[in-house]
DNA sequence: CGTATGCTCAAACGATCGTTTGATTCCAGC
DNA sequence: GCTGGAATCAAACGATCGTTTGAGCATACG
């Protein structure tokens, strides 16, 4: 009874939803391959190790995410009409938006809990790999806000990464017993956080 | 070579040192009790299981931060003086100052950690014992912040928290790198957060 | 002095972990 | 039809996990 997509997607799948649900190292190999319907050993044969696996996860949704932020950002980077609102829909939207294909949801709480546990290794692997998407958005930011000092707009931009992260990290959550469509759900989470950011960005 | 403290107290620093670098379930009691100094049977006898141990581990401190957080809040609750940044500072600050003594920076990122796993038993844990404590904080913004309504005011409170957070958890970490005295980067991290806060809640 | 109590200790328990192995099945290419 | 490499499988490996056990030690009380 091989299903028509391959163990190697059928494994990263039930991997987003398992370490979501119980951490990396909550979530055993053995609960993973028993979800996704897969032997035991596939994990190490088609990524090696358990490590590898996780790296896999994170690169599979980050390349789609960094890249959507960057096209976003592209649209209105550098014109003299664009609004702090603007830069702040090109950051948050993307990210939000990840949980419109099902499973994405469940990623971003994986993503939220990585990055709160400030796993070294994962830092640097983030910083090598999408660390230019950051720089051109501060680069991006400093334009729109050049009252601010450098030091002082690291500070803010970090403050937004913290209150994007926590929303992330709450979404699916909040969805889970929430009767509201997901689509509406995002949509206020997004123009609540650009809001919020707009304001703590631009205050004197 | 017994020393001065009880082994009950060894462990529970030890454990907020060793979960906070390895996370609740990547730090085991091995390396919590030869941390410790302890008898690796030490932790189930003084606390009967592990789980029960990482309850203690939040209580010892969170008993103190909420304590803090009310006190301070009572110096301003309901006077005609008081500002945003008031109460803001009165929810802010005893966070950050849990770093005062030491290994409470490491307990920072355990916390932050903790919140963004998500787990539910830690989550139905901080509602039944703190939760009215963060009912009096929202009666009060409430208060000075009559023009939003109550989803309004839920939601930009939850942006306030994930930005505390995310200060919290990456507290320890930029520290260690620093040069800059742990009160002042205290100090800036609050101010910080108390004005791109304020910001972010009041906005109309 | 005898003994009860609180605590510490080395050792072992069963369970589960990530990983490896070697046989088996599958399927394309000659 | 045969062959060879890719993929899957059950089974086992050694390591480590949280927890339990029972003997040993200390101190306080009768």
């Amino acid at each position: 009874m091989n299903s028509s997509v391959s163990t190697k997607e059928r494994i990263l799948t039930a991997a987003e939803v398992l370490f979501a649900q119980r951490g990396f190292d909550g979530g055993s190999l053995r609960q993973l391959t028993a979800a996704a319907g897969v032997n035991l050993a596939a994990v190490n044969y088609h990524f090696g190790s358990k490590d590898r696996l996780v790296e896999e996860v994170f690169r599979r949704r980050l390349d789609a995410l960094n890249a959507q932020r960057l096209a976003a950002l592209a649209k209105v980077a550098g014109r003299p009409d664009t609004t702090l609102e603007d830069v702040l829909a090109a950051f948050i939207r993307p990210a939000l938006e990840l949980s419109s294909d099902g499973s994405g949801s469940l990623f971003m709480r994986v993503l939220a809990r990585a990055f709160a546990e400030h796993d070294d290794n994962l830092r640097q692997f983030l910083s090598e790999n999408y660390g230019h998407v950051m720089r051109q958005f501060t680069a991006e930011f400093a334009r729109l806000l050049p009252q601010l000092s450098k030091e002082e707009l690291y500070w803010r931009i970090d403050l937004v990464t913290g209150a994007l992260t926590h929303a992330m990290s709450g979404f699916g959550m909040i969805q889970r017993k929430s009767d509201v469509p997901e689509r509406i759900h995002r949509e206020q989470t997004a123009a609540h956080l650009i809001r919020f950011s707009a304001a703590g960005l631009s205050h004197p």
